[in-house]
DNA sequence: GTGGTCTAGACCACT
DNA sequence: GTGGTCTAGACCACC
């Protein structure tokens, strides 16, 4: 098993706004919630919309221009990989679980396909 | 998006131990690793191993025999539907994230048949 | 004149590290002082000490090793050239504000000799 | 170390104002810029500007003829010692940083000099 | 004891 | 309206 220390709150919602962006619901460039409205959507403190926002600027991943707001980085390549790479992730951790609880491959697949 | 504000160490732990009742690998009853052992499986601080032991028994999962160690709650009825439903909560988080990355129920099938 | 924006207190703190960093009241690699500690010297809010050390990890003027404190960066040349590029702007200063008070060469040299 | 909580952008503008009035730039009761105009002139937001002649009648140091501006206060005592006081602090600032710094008199009256 | 994160709410500067 | 900083105090994990 994996311990994840980094699923802090402010890194969970960066990862999902890395979601937007990667599935297309969010293109290069384009405006991001206010910190307050990005608060208000996650039912977080507006301190910690805020650091998300900071943290990520730090990382290139957005920009921002005061009294104006937050948007994304305008460099298509920056979101260009992260679909495909996410989509590994996920799909790795939960054939981890399955396999840890006890379910062989063809389970796996006949309750993945009655899911759909 | 749901933030997963339980994803503290302890909390991920104990998750792990409830993954390792519902597959069979650990049985009503049974006696759990101590302490020590405990942070030293898991790589964590004993203090963080010992808090896991209190929250288990404070809710009902475990009890502790001074002395003797910590054990899994006797009552099978406790761990009975726990594989299932945890299997089913893994596989709607994963067909979840697959389709808010944009993925279509054919892409996904292909994607987790080439995974196992 | 020049509007300095940058100037908040996290800055300050910053700023004032480095210059005891650069005048050898703190050498390379030296722990530093606790973030409650810190907060406590500057009379500041043990958040904003946090974001201090923060601050400086990132930008490598600092590192952290968990539950033992934080440490001035090992590398020497990094403080390096700092002592005469702090002096040199701290002198540039001086003498712009005396010019702009209207004070000549001469004024200027003779009020510094009798400060010192 | 003194932290500088007063280092807003507007306190440094009114600081700089009272630097002008020092040293003979503005004299008592004359007209100081229309709030635009100090705006401009400082590179700030209007409200910003208009924040500072607030301020500046606020604490005495000018008041406004509706329709026609803001003037600095006419008594000549406010502004009398303003000149000496403000560089005494200028170069009691900088010695002490010097100091701080480890550089010793014979050392800051040569970079004094050779900066002029 | 150590640093790190989160919440709550205030003030500042800019558009 | 926008983001940024600061204060206050709580909880978590690690040594």
């Amino acid at each position: 098993m994996i311990l994840d220390a980094n699923s802090h709150i402010y890194r969970q919602v960066i990862d999902d706004i890395c979601k937007k962006a990667a599935s297309g619901q969010f293109t290069a460039g384009q405006k991001l919630p206010s910190v307050r409205a990005l608060a208000d959507l996650y039912q977080i403190n507006p301190n910690t919309a805020a650091r998300i926002y900071r943290e990520m600027e730090a990382s290139g991943l957005a920009f921002t221009r005061k009294g104006l707001g937050t948007y994304l980085c305008d460099d298509p390549e920056v979101f260009g990989g992260l679909r495909s790479e996410m989509a590994a992730g996920c799909i790795s951790l939960f054939v981890r679980e399955m396999k840890d609880l006890g379910y062989d491959k063809e389970e796996i697949l006949e309750l993945v396909k009655s899911a759909l």
